[in-house]
DNA sequence: GCCAACGTTGGC
DNA sequence: GCCAACGTTGGC
């Protein structure tokens, strides 16, 4: 059974127009350093779900398009690394802490679905973890249902105002 | 830049 | 196990 999920990213750091560039247009989904976020990945991922790819902390946070899981879960090597910048020293290849999913770009949506547009569309996404209070997880799963609503709103204008 | 919300750490 | 301190996230 496939599912769906929400990928967050800071676009100054890593955007969907970066991942559409890279090679094979694939990268591996590393930093991730939270603990509900990584039991998604290491746990319920499968190749081939498909997930929104959100981007964060910038002028427009949107769910700006689509990405496919490209492999299973395996050890984050960032965190084996001094010098990179979610090294875990409590971390052994032995025993790792933190784990990562290829993820594959698919697409971009049509337009831009905006934070501001999903939260005055709220009472169509009842339970949408994105809309919670203080969320901050940057790996979440999508109810198909969800899922669906969005993507429909693909095709529709913007409501006025947003 | 501000600040609320949240997760983690570490002393006790 | 509690909880204060701290660091981070992320919208605004």
């Amino acid at each position: 059974m496939k599912s769906f999920w929400l990928l967050k990213s800071e676009p100054s750091a890593f955007s969907l127009e970066d991942l559409q560039q890279r090679p094979g247009q694939t990268e591996p989904w590393d930093g991730v350093r939270n603990y509900q976020a990584r039991n998604f990945m290491r746990d319920r991922m499968q190749v081939g779900d498909r997930a929104f790819f959100y981007h964060s902390n910038c002028d427009v946070p949107a769910i700006v398009g689509i990405v496919s899981i490209a492999s299973r879960s395996y050890a984050d090597p960032t965190q084996f690394d001094p010098a990179a910048g979610h090294y875990d020293p409590k971390s052994t290849p032995d025993e790792p802490r933190w784990f990562l999913v290829d993820v594959h770009y698919e697409r971009h949506l049509r337009r831009a679905i905006s934070l501001a547009e999903l939260k005055a569309r709220a009472d169509a996404l009842p339970g949408f973890q994105l809309l919670a209070r203080g969320n901050r997880l940057s790996v979440m799963p999508v109810v198909a249902e969800h899922w669906e609503t969005i993507l429909a709103l693909e095709d529709q204008s913007a409501p006025t105002g947003l």
